[in-house]
DNA sequence: AATCTATATAAATAAGTTTTTATGTAAAGG
DNA sequence: CCTTTACATAAAAACTTATTTATATAGATT
């Protein structure tokens, strides 16, 4: 699966999207991401690698600990796809507004 | 299920990605969207659901047909999100190169 | 009214996701 | 060496998603 995919696919979860938010603050270990949730370890770490193999964290080894991070540049392709989108959506705006400026300013909204 | 959610999993999938690149450029019918993929059509109209349901598209009626547009703000959830999330990396980022060079310059990268 | 066009809905299936419990493993500490 | 700590992996259940074929519907055309 290409990596925007599985990026997209990750996000869509709000256990990950806390986990990241988390992790923004500065690295964190398994327990220490697990703490905030009524869930299992074994389901927190598959969150884990969920975003692992998206590209958006980074596991390290410390001891018997695996310390998590965010991968810096993982939302790359997530967000200059969404800024291409945004671009592409003002550019047609642009266009229809002139249009209509140009030939007929009773046009609907 | 909260629109974020709904949002960033619509967007999880080429076909619905592909969809919204289209209609950046304008309005279009249902058939119009279906011609690029070799899919059916009921499989086409099912992921526009999908997007309906999470915000991305409205979709109008003439005559037979149902024209879809781009809802204006319906990334401005995801896109909020992301924003913020950089905001704290980044801040965190400053917070930790204030540490290292006030105080070890040694530390490793 | 009969039919065509554009689209929606339904039923079925295949595949993937989330989560749990149970168990395995690798490093640290006594 | 034995145990504890921190985590990973496996198997299983419940649920969701993507897709197809077949069918229904609503408006336009004749």
């Amino acid at each position: 699966m290409p990596l925007i995919d599985s990026a997209l696919l990750a996000l869509a979860d709000p256990t990950r999207r806390a986990i990241l938010a988390r992790l923004a603050k500065g690295e964190a270990t398994v327990m220490e991401l697990a703490a905030p949730f009524d869930m299992s370890q074994p389901a927190v770490s598959h969150h884990l690698k969920v975003l692992e193999q998206a590209g958006l964290i980074t596991r390290g080894r410390r001891g018997t600990s695996r310390p998590c991070r965010l991968a810096p540049d993982g939302l790359a392709d997530v967000e200059s796809w969404l800024t291409g989108l945004r671009a592409a959506m003002e550019s047609n705006y642009d266009r229809l507004d002139a249009l209509l400026a140009e030939d007929d300013p009773q046009q609907e909204t």
